[in-house]
DNA sequence: CGCATTTGACCAGCGC
DNA sequence: GCGCTGGTCAAATGCG
């Protein structure tokens, strides 16, 4: 009897403990979503900035062209006209193995001028350049992942100076790579180039998918108007304070979140 | 026939 | 200087 009664007590002890991991585990999550959640939001203020910038350029580009050098088609000297920015990034999307094409569905329309097999990866690299170039100077290159075929690697270099799809003649969104296809993707600077390959279902980590918050303009003003903007801080501290207080979560982490965030 | 893609040749950068 | 490698060029080819 006795013996009866403290098995009884210790599966409620049992019990109560995973109660308690259940909902310090739901709690984590809690938190972890509304970060992604203003991961996503930073994302979409930086898109809103990336356009601003673009439409600069493509004026700057008009007065240029206004101005005179109106002959100048050649590519290599509209090469050094419009030096590819500093920049690039990368993108990783599912492909079907079986199908050989190195095509990345991204809303732009691209020329591809060559294809070559490196050292690194058996699958073959090919080279796409915008269709707007010489006035573009993007370029990009698709590889599958040497640890699987299932996946293309797409890195980009440089950026649009026009929209999407500005350029294509019948297609809407046919061309837009899905976020059910569009499986990760890194923004990174040239001299600081890190392998998102990391960051690949091979090794678990949250995928950035940018089209979650879909192509409305109008949203992404939202995000800029300043007291959306308020809200979205004054989150941001009481995410981060609460993180302080979890003792799992050490001070220079949320610290560390706090920066990554703003 | 015009345009896009393919593919071998060529070039530049880098390490030895 | 030489060889290796990644990136680009351009003639050949294919396709609508």
């Amino acid at each position: 009897m006795e013996a009866q009664m403290s098995t009884t007590s210790n599966d409620q002890k049992a019990m109560e403990t995973l109660q308690a991991n259940s909902e310090s585990l739901r709690k984590e999550n809690e938190t972890l979503r509304f970060m992604l959640g203003v991961m996503n939001r930073k994302c979409n203020i930086l898109q809103a900035r990336l356009q601003a910038r673009k439409a600069e350029q493509i004026m700057d580009i008009n007065l240029t062209h206004q101005s005179g050098s109106n002959n100048e088609t050649n590519y290599k000297k509209a090469r050094t006209q419009f030096p590819a920015p500093n920049s690039t990034s990368r993108i990783l999307v599912r492909a079907d193995s079986l199908d050989n094409s190195l095509i990345v569905k991204d809303g732009y329309q691209w020329r591809k001028y060559g294809q070559k097999v490196t050292k690194d990866n058996p699958s073959p690299r090919a080279y796409f350049r915008c269709s707007m170039a010489p006035g573009c100077p993007v370029k990009k290159k698709v590889q599958r992942c040497v640890e699987d075929k299932n996946v293309l690697v797409a890195t980009y270099d440089g950026e649009h100076n026009h929209d999407a799809n500005a350029n294509s003649h019948d297609v809407g969104d046919q061309y837009s790579l899905s976020s059910s296809d569009r499986i990760g993707v890194a923004m990174t600077s040239s001299n600081s180039m890190h392998d998102i390959s990391n960051h690949s279902p091979f090794r678990p980590a949250i995928a950035l998918d940018l089209s979650l918050s879909g192509p409305n303009k109008e949203n992404r003003r939202n995000y800029v108007e300043k007291d959306h903007q308020n809200n979205y801080y004054n989150k941001i501290e009481e995410c981060v304070a609460s993180l302080t207080k979890d003792p799992n979560f050490t001070a220079s982490l949320a610290a560390a979140v706090a920066r990554s965030m703003y």
